[in-house]
DNA sequence: AAACTGACTAATA
DNA sequence: CTATTAGCCAGTT
């Protein structure tokens, strides 16, 4: 593993339970402001059973944009509604309410 | 080193 | 609103 991506992993399990965070952020957060393209890269290597909750990750629409081959976006979408995000008639979530900022 | 790929994003039409 | 284009970066071949 590269130090960029352990760095995604860590801020990825700084995320707190029951808010989103798109791409574009934690990449800013791992010091690459304009790898959003590595960080879903990183995080679909991450192997079943990890500690880090990847699910917490969308686009910049509030909208999953993991790969729909595998059935991980439903999975996804099943772990956030059950931490208490709702996703509107777009399959997007409102940042207001779920976002995370880092910075407080 | 160069070409390709992909769970991205911003700008444009 | 959707579709297309181009830019971007990490990792693989």
């Amino acid at each position: 593993m590269s130090a960029f991506s352990e760095r995604v992993y860590a801020c990825v399990r700084r995320i707190p339970k029951g808010r989103i965070i798109n791409y574009g952020s934690v990449a800013a957060l791992a010091g690459r402001p304009r790898a959003a393209r590595g960080v879903g890269y990183a995080l679909s290597h991450l192997p079943p059973g990890t500690d880090v909750p990847w699910w917490r990750v969308v686009n910049r629409r509030g909208a999953i944009s993991t790969s729909r081959a595998s059935g991980l976006a439903q999975q996804q979408r099943a772990l956030l509604e059950r931490e208490g995000i709702v996703f509107d008639e777009l399959g997007e979530a409102s940042w207001e309410r779920f976002g995370w900022d880092p910075y407080g």
